[in-house]
Parts: structure tokens; sequence; C-alpha cells
DNA sequence: TTCATTTCTTGTCATATGACAAGTCTTTTC
DNA sequence: GAAAAGACTTGTCATATGACAAGAAATGAA
């Protein structure tokens, strides 16, 4: 996998001449990770972006009871950074951890405010990442409300199928607000039913 | 109230002249609600962001057994909107709703496009409300997990205590995700041991 | 005032979920 | 290959929370 999953996955999302992509994609530098292994410590300042090329990353928080409660599953073609800290500055709220090996390609604060700066499409870029994570997080909470934890569970199976082969059910079950053991049962419900 | 109010809170946002911030806020208009009516409709475009100067406003949506989930209490001086809808022309996807009788101030769609075309600088302050709004959210999905129900209640207690002057508990109560029967027992517990 | 409505509390009871632990099966490591 | 570690399932049991219902208290309307 090389750097022009970079400039694929910036053109999937703004509108940018050529010669500026791949300015900005030269900044990229590569990154490699070990399964367990943390990006970022909640506390710490986010200082590189990380666009996940291969592998798995989570983010996760700690609960009242010391329980480690996932918060996304971060799947290839998509940032692993907590944006927040990266843009103003302040201590991460969230851990981020590899769930398996993983390859990726990040890009250190400095040059995305020289990316900010020397060309203006890419402040479009900043604004439509928070624009996303703020979506997906909206979208969560409604599901949290709307589906119960089965219904979650199967959607995410039919959302994101690959999810199941790389990363641990008890990950996941936390990711669905419930204990593996609840999930087993679940997953025993519905292979009891669909056949 | 006057509309004094809207410029109040344009400049404690953004640093903007006084003639702009001026023309800007000369395109709010006034508007008022009764307590029960209904500010925008999951599915509707919101058209209007509502800056609330007086009352107070919830967002709620419909959870799987058909109760009203509140996911958000609006006081004076925020807006109130699903800007996500506002700025891109989607339907919205939670409900918006008088608690008690409001008066607000509101800047059509068309308007505000105005004002990000000809001040630049409003461009920023659109960032800024997006921004804002998706911390809010992600400090209320973390206090959901870090904290007990009997945690967040006295949180809010402190943090916002108006508010249990105006807003019925059963609303509270869903807002911090349990019943108004939860709710009644905690308030018991704290009461009995906080003298 | 009086009646009706809403709000809040409290009791009983049912149940979904988690804690804990044991056991199977798989994967990794040396 | 053997031992160890991790992953997953399943059983028992405890408990927090919700459903439901009744009643008290407060609020509002006629």
């Amino acid at each position: 996998m090389s750097k022009s999953a970079v400039l694929d996955y910036l053109k999937s999302l703004i509108d940018v001449p050529a010669i500026k992509g791949k300015l900005v994609v030269s900044r990229f530098k590569h990154f490699e990770l070990k399964k367990g292994e943390m990006l970022l410590a909640e506390g710490q300042v986010s200082r590189r972006a990380h666009l996940l090329v291969e592998g798995y990353i989570r983010s996760f928080v700690v609960d009242s009871e010391g329980e480690e409660v996932t918060t996304s599953i971060i799947s290839p073609q998509a940032f692993a950074n907590d944006f927040l800290s990266y843009f103003k500055g302040e201590p991460a709220k969230e851990n981020f951890q590899a769930i398996t090996d993983c390859k990726t390609y990040y890009i250190g604060y400095d040059d995305m405010q020289f990316a900010f700066h020397n060309m203006p499409e890419f402040r479009e870029f900043g604004r439509m990442i928070l624009t996303m994570n703020y979506e997906r997080l909206h979208e969560q909470m409604l599901s949290m409300i709307k589906h119960s934890a089965e219904e979650r569970y199967l959607s995410l199976l039919e959302k994101d199928p690959e999810i199941f082969q790389a990363v641990p059910l008890k990950i996941i079950a936390s990711y669905l607000n419930i204990t593996d053991t609840s999930l087993s049962r679940i997953r025993r419900e519905v292979s009891k039913r669909g056949g």
C-alpha cells in the first residue's frame, strides 16, 4: 500500500488541484504499529493525524468501574485521531490503540498548518473532517437510543462484516455497550433464529 | 430583552468589526413560542437558526419503545437548531420543542449565506458553531460512559441549577437517561445523605 | 373556590443485564 | 509439540432499573 491511498482519500473528500494535492501528500510520513500499541493516550496532545491504511484501531475511555469502553472502531481509509486535541492543542480525552498490526500515513500538525496556510482549499478539508466526525458521533448517539443491542449488532454485522474477522468480540461488545457475555447470548439467539 | 443580546452573543464567539456585526444582527428576526410548541420536527429541513433569549427548549428523539428521549436542554444565550440540517439542507434527525414559553431571534438560511458570502469573518462563526456542538456532544457521550446517573444528576444540578426551576423532572430524567421513577429515588438518596 | 391536570414520589413486582466462574477451543510462543 | 495465553460460550446468581399503579402535592382553568 503506497501513498497513492492518501491522495485518493484526499480527492474523495475535497476538490483540489492535482499539484496541490501532491504537495500535501508529500508531507505525509509512513508509520507502523504493533497490535496492542497505543497511538495516543488520554491527556496527551495529538500532534499527528494518522490516516489508517492497514489494520484496525480503536478509541476507548475508562468508565467508573475501571472498564475500558470502546467508543469507535476505525477501519482502513479513515483517520485515527482526536481532531479536537489536534486542532486546538488540548489534551485528548480518549485513548487510541492498535487492535491489529497497523500501517498509517500521518501528517504532523505543523505540516497541516502549512497546508492550511498556503492552500485555502485545505481549510475546507479541516472543516469537513470535523463535520464528518460530528455526524458519526451524532449517528452513534441516536443509534444507541433508538436501537436495541441486538439491532446494533446486526446493523454492524451488515455494514462492516470485515470487522468481525479482525476484532475480538470483547471489543465489539464494549463498542455496542454491552458485555461479551451479553453479546455471546445475542449471537446464540440470532443464529438459532437465522439458521 | 432586545437584539443587543444577539450582538453580545456574536461578539462572545468571534472577533468582528462592529459595523459588520450590526449588519448581521439586523438580519435576525424576533420569534415567540408557547410551551409545548415544536420549533423543528424530525424529517423537516431546518431553515432558521434560533438564538434562544428567554425560556427553555429541548431536543428529543423517539426510542424503540416509543418513548421520547431528551438529548439536550437549551438555556438562553444558546442556539436551538439542528445545524447539520441547516447547513447541509438535509432532514433534521431530532425534534426541537419549547419546554416553557420562549423568545428567540432567528436568522434565516439565506441571510446566513449572505453573511458568509460578504463577510469572510463569518465563515469562522459557522466553523465555531459546529465545533462547539461537536464538543458538547462528545462531552455528553463521555459523561454517559464515565459517570453514574447520580453523578450526572449532581453535576447538572451544580452546573445549571436554574434548569430545575423551569424544566419538569420527567424531562430532566430522560436527559440523564433514566426514568422519572429512578430520578426520584436518586433525589431521595441524595437529600437523605446531603441533609 | 372547586375541579381537573400535571408533577412528583413511592411501593410492588418483573426482567434484562452484569459479575463471576468454569470449560472448550484456538492461537501464539518457546 | 507442549505449554501458555487468549477468545468465546454458557451456567448460576445478584442486582439495578424499568413497568405499572396508586397516592400526594402543586398548578392551572373554569
